[in-house]
DNA sequence: GCCGTTTTCGGCCCGACTGTTTTCAGTCG
């Protein structure tokens, strides 16, 4: 049986192919309407379908990026599972434009020329004409664009894509420590999907302000982790480094710093909606800064220069709050910050506690007081231990008396720990039928008891939905640990209706957890949104197994900021005085 | 094709780099 998640991948290759083929025949517009609603497809996943259950053509309109059209083909792709209007363009253009475009550097246009000179429809065809040489036949095509080609589809092939964030942060850090001491360098940071700390990137984009430019490039080109160069200007410049992993630098002078860092933060929607609004208050915008638009003979023209130096006063100017880069996603954060209703986010560094951490007791690599002096050593005053239970066989997974002893070793530790505590945990499986792997007895003594499924990923939708909101109606139970249990580039996320699990959090007060162990983030932004709109509390968890795993906090921190949380939606900001008190009052 | 604090019609972001060119098209971010 196919999973909705696939489904609505389906669905947002056909809308991007529909739309690639409007570009290529040079229709105006559409395509990028047909880009925003594939990309708005791709990122609801399993929710469109629920939308389109629920409110049919109507919900879809409701959507932003969505009309008429768009939504009438969406209705039909999941009533007929076709797309007529797809099928017809496939009849013109049998051509693998999905996998097609993937290649870097090959656009649209070049696409079609590869079709219309030398019949390529697949990667195979591709392949084939490079092989014979024949792509250097094509008009305006020669030896190196060739040879640029060849390079673009020997990439695809060796690398998978995007990058985790966790993964790529610290290696971004180190490129801006090193261009900081470069001679002339004023500053250096990174922006793009790094800076909004999306939970994966596609490469490392950074900027520089410098005296001379030239410096800054050569030192970043010449950097060691530096396997090739794509391109390099006089104000821009692009590599490869050896882990496979592009980076781009962007060098302007330190006068244009905040329009600069304003565009290459992005994202690319944010930035689109950004500039139109500039033009509707007769202005005009770009990575140079704010300038005043003169209209002359219909012309429109680039005038004086307004503001440059910091992103805030570009905002100010076109009557905005500055959203913090972690919310621009080019959606509801324009509205809100045109409104003054930004929300206060939690600021990095707030989550006092962490309450996921796994032990030597089952799968961690560290005893007990190992876990409590690291996380201590992180900044955190307290954790809760929370070790698989006995269905996890194969890590030794604990019974009600394993826990019951672990219980005793808890004591003796907090007598002996100062300035930090531990709460006795468990993380406990969620059975098939949706009870409780230990003893409602024996979770009733716990301090913090969270559940979580780790068997039976692919029952059907409403049979996971029924057996996780059991699980949740135990009175015992306090969270909901890494709910949906993706990880990022390996399982997809198990199906359920997210809106009858969070109904059920919410009556039964069970938070919800961030498990910021890197491939999980889970929940992810768009969840993490719904709860805090539903009024249900979070928590922020590295799911520890090792000591250094704790530095993953600020990840979680990150996703709940991307999901409009501010810090009184997140529990584990509470002293653990605090959090212990609401929990005891809650049960 | 979508959208509306100028608009239900008439708009729709902007610049850098590359390659194949004699002034620009294609692609990217």
């Amino acid at each position: 049986m196919k999973t909705s998640a696939k489904t609505s991948s389906e669905l947002a290759k056909i809308l991007f192919e529909i739309g690639y083929f409007d570009e290529m025949t040079g229709v105006p517009f559409k395509p990028r309407a047909y880009q925003l609603a594939s990309e708005l497809v791709a990122a609801l996943g399993n929710e469109i379908k629920d939308a389109w259950r629920k409110g049919g053509i109507k919900a879809l309109k409701d959507m932003p990026g969505i009309g008429q059209s768009i939504a009438e083909k969406i209705d039909e792709f999941f009533r007929t599972g076709k797309v007529r209007a797809y099928q017809e363009m496939k009849k013109k253009f049998p051509v693998d434009i999905w996998s097609l475009s993937k290649i870097e550097g090959l656009g649209p246009k070049h696409i079609s020329d590869l079709y219309k000179y030398l019949k390529v429809k697949t990667l195979a065809d591709l392949k084939k004409a490079l092989a014979s040489h024949k792509v250097r036949t094509i008009p305006h095509w020669g030896e190196k664009s060739e040879e640029k080609l060849q390079r673009g589809l020997g990439l695809m092939e060796r690398s998978s894509g995007r990058w985790l964030l966790g993964n790529v942060l610290p290696i971004a850090d180190e490129i801006v420590s090193t261009l900081s001491k470069v001679k002339g360098v004023k500053r250096c940071v990174y922006a793009g999907s790094l800076r909004r700390k999306l939970e994966t990137v596609g490469d490392i984009d950074l900027l520089a302000t410098a005296s001379d430019p030239e410096k800054v490039t050569d030192a970043f080109t010449k950097l060691t982790m530096v396997e090739s160069i794509h391109e390099k200007g006089k104000t821009r410049s692009s590599v490869r480094l050896t882990i496979g992993i592009d980076a781009d630098l962007r060098v302007v002078p330190d006068t244009v710093f905040g329009a600069t860092l304003q565009y290459f933060t992005g994202d690319k929607r944010h930035n689109v909606l950004l500039r139109e609004l500039a033009l509707s208050k007769g202005y005009t915008l770009n990575e140079y800064g704010l300038f005043r638009l003169k209209s002359k003979d219909g012309e429109h023209k680039r005038g004086a220069l307004i503001v440059c130096k910091t992103e805030e006063e570009i905002y100010k100017k076109l009557g905005m709050d500055t959203p913090p880069p972690e919310l621009r996603v080019g959606g509801e954060e324009m509205d809100a910050a045109r409104e003054h209703r930004l929300p206060n986010l939690i600021p990095y560094g707030s989550v006092r506690g962490d309450l996921q951490v796994q032990t030597n007791w089952t799968d961690g690599s560290s005893s007990i007081e190992e876990m409590a002096l690291a996380a201590k050593k992180s900044g955190l005053s307290f954790m809760a231990v929370t070790d698989h239970t006995k269905a996890l066989a194969f890590v030794g997974g604990l019974d009600d008396n394993g826990v019951a002893r672990q219980g005793k070793e808890i004591d003796n530790l907090n007598k002996k720990l100062r300035g930090f505590t531990i709460l006795k945990g468990t993380e406990c499986d969620i059975l098939r039928d949706g009870s409780l792997d230990l003893s409602d007895k024996a979770l009733a003594k716990l301090d913090w008891v969270g559940v979580s499924i780790h068997s039976l990923f692919n029952l059907p939708r409403k049979q996971q939905t029924a057996r996780i909101v059991k699980a949740l109606s135990n009175p015992n139970v306090d969270c909901f640990f890494h709910p949906t249990c993706r990880r990022i580039g390996k399982r997809e996320a198990i199906d359920f209706d997210m809106d009858e699990v969070l109904a059920t959090a919410k009556k039964y007060r069970v938070a919800m957890e961030i498990d910021c162990y890197p491939d999980r983030s889970d929940l992810r932004d768009a969840h993490v949104k719904m709860a805090v709109k539903a009024g249900i509390k979070l928590v922020i968890d590295t799911d520890a197994h090792s000591p250094e795993h704790f530095r993953f906090i600020s990840l979680g921190e990150a996703i709940a900021r991307r999901g409009w949380a501010t810090k009184s939606d997140i529990l584990n900001t509470r002293t653990a005085k605090n959090l212990i008190g609401y929990l005891r009052k809650k049960r």
